[in-house]
DNA sequence: GACGAAATCTGTAACGATACAGTAGCGATG
DNA sequence: CATCGCTACTGTATCGTTACAGATTTCGTC
């Protein structure tokens, strides 16, 4: 009776039709079961989030067939679904995600993996907001997980597989044979790689097109007339290592100029050795006259051992270097840029992950951004 | 029996007394009861994540006991709990936090809260570090949560207040009258904030001093033979916007200096903006001798608009500036900078948060950071 | 007008954990 | 020796959701 009752009052007072009503079971019959499970007769707690009992109980339908109709399954009626649609949204309801990551393990999380060491020049923060920003129109939350890189990097990795803890991983340091894509590729958890492997594994990536940033930049080293030039790289393990050493190669053939030898550091070094390192080479006979550094802290560093060495940048050396923000444009506008956005990559992954999780082939979830030279700070034209 | 003997291969295993199983139930009469829920009756599946049914199975006890085993309830056996605790290491087994999550409430999650804008000299970054160094010992994992500051701030603690999404709150860009904190502290729930409020409500927070770096800033100009010093400041309504202006006053006053008048811009505008209206100040009548600013990235803008106005660093006006990184160290060494470790930020807010969600009392939750002026980049000594 | 299929709705069990209200055994008490 | 209280353990119900296996009604078919 109760039910019914409520069902009629509904109805009426969003005047829609009452032909749904006239089929409905439990009309006459409904207090015979077991009244234990009927959700739909206990009328809700007041204060309490909604869930879909209160819709149950709203609509008089039973809880399972709520379920449905929000999920728009084929075996529910349309004006049910319309129903209770707008009854969801009237409360704000939400669905509890324990509740659904408990039932069916869907947790609704992208996991961003991260070394506590990689964060020197504060690359991470655009990429959480570019990833953010892509999750907002969608259920996943971020979680940041950091590992130890003096550690193993596949603790995180099995962390989320042994837990089940998210749904999609994302993961930067990028290395060409990657035991953390072999082991997610083989366990089947949908991930996304910020830099690309060389495994013969298709897996979705991002990566900023490095070869073609040490291309160009040796292009324009050249077209300022220097001959005698030497890279920043990354670090040997990592793959744009290569990538950035075969461009620079590329170039250096391509447009006719020599390498200068330097290996002993690399970006991830500090600044302090990079420039103790760089400062030395300014001052040995080998001394290039232009420079292509494949990060932007790495660049502050040879700045301060080029004029340690009493040299000029834009005089005795050009240097172009990678930079994710614009402080070097501001600071050395005599340096060359080459942004690097970070924040778009963050999207860029975010949307591949998804993709991953909702099945879509690998291969079409890569992509690859392309470098471009930025121009100077515009000077004002106020004064 | 089955149990039974299951009971006993364990205990001879290891070796252990068997004084325990003396007068273990079950241990004859077992079999007898419902074996439905028996959940010790049934083995588990062999890949499966172990939960308390598996520990349950191997050690021959109820699921119930296992649970307050490992919780360290007062009503379990000293022997027992060793035995629980032992193959609960030993099978490596984890709660599940969708069930812990759905039965308790309790998420084990701390939402980081941020505007998709304060991003811009990427302040996140170290602080995310900090975080997860914290976290890393506990069972909280961080969530980032973000929100555009031109909508409504109040969104994503709503978000979080509706759901049940998060245990506890970081949030930052702290006002005077903040009506997150205000919501927050009425609803219970757990937070800290970066910055400090001016309500009367005692709660958990981080702070850096702005005052005390103003303050020291004045007196350093002033050591410099500074006398008509400028303040670039923070928008007027986060709280820590007079802090610093209080700090500046007060040292122009101890001090013995005058305020050159600069509103138009604060640290929250563009870098051109604040360039601009520099360059217009360093080039009229008015144009001060020292400058205080209040953020490293807006320094830059500084900067270029002192050499815009054909002006030099050090030489025809002395600086002092907020830095959260090292890059001004090295490219503008010529500018004295004071050190905010958002790192350090990031692992105080992180542990007050926690601190608040056990209860500890706010007022022991607080802390402050004391600016320190930073020593020049070392200069090599290899060459 | 019986029968099956289609359409629409339903209850039950389960995911893993914990709160709660027990129960069995045992020694002490009167 | 009945009873009480204590220790150490237990099963049941529950959190919110969904998979699954029915139910009930309607309608077309023979």
């Amino acid at each position: 009776m109760f039910v019914s009752t409520l069902r009629v009052k509904w109805a009426l007072d969003r005047g829609g039709s009452r032909k749904g009503l006239k089929r409905g079971r439990g009309w006459v019959t409904g207090m015979e079961g077991k009244t234990k499970n009927r959700a739909a007769t206990v009328p809700p707690p007041a204060g309490a989030r909604p869930t879909l009992k209160t819709i149950a109980f709203m609509t008089g339908l039973g809880i399972t067939t709520v379920s449905r109709a929000l999920k728009d399954a084929p075996d529910i009626g349309a004006e049910t679904k319309e129903r209770v649609r707008l009854v969801a949204k009237q409360i704000g309801y939400q669905p509890n995600r324990a509740g659904v990551r408990l039932r069916t393990g869907k947790t609704n999380v992208i996991s961003l993996v991260l070394t506590l060491e990689e964060e020197i020049m504060g690359i991470t923060s655009p990429m959480v907001v570019g990833i953010t920003e892509i999750l907002a129109g969608t259920p996943y939350h971020l979680v940041v997980t950091p590992y130890s890189s003096t550690k193993d990097p596949l603790g995180p990795i099995r962390y989320i597989l042994d837990t089940g803890a998210a749904d999609g991983v994302i993961i930067s340091r990028t290395e060409p044979h990657d035991a953390r894509v072999t082991l997610m590729t083989e366990r089947h958890l949908p991930f996304v790689t910020h830099g690309r492997t060389e495994m013969g594994i298709v897996h979705p990536f991002h990566d900023f097109d490095n070869e073609r940033f040490a291309y160009e930049a040796v292009r324009r080293l050249t077209e300022c007339g220097r001959r005698r030039l030497v890279l920043l790289e990354p670090p040997p393990n990592l793959t744009f290592h290569s990538h950035m050493r075969t461009g620079f190669e590329r170039g250096l053939k391509d447009f006719g100029a020599e390498a200068v030898s330097f290996h002993h550091v690399n970006i991830d070094h500090s600044l302090v050795a990079i420039r103790d390192a760089f400062e030395q080479l300014m001052r040995s006979v080998d001394a290039p006259d232009g420079i292509v550094s494949g990060s932007g802290s790495g660049a502050i560093a040879l700045i301060a051992a080029i004029e340690s060495a009493g040299k000029k940048v834009g005089q005795d050396v050009d240097m172009v270097t990678k930079a994710p923000s614009d402080f070097l444009r501001w600071l050395r506008p005599e340096v060359m840029t080459m942004y690097e956005d970070i924040r778009l990559a963050g999207r860029e992954l975010a949307k591949a992950v998804i993709g991953h999780i909702e099945g879509k082939p690998p291969e079409t979830l890569q992509s690859l951004s392309q470098p471009e030279f930025q121009r100077p700070v515009s000077k004002s034209r106020k004064v």
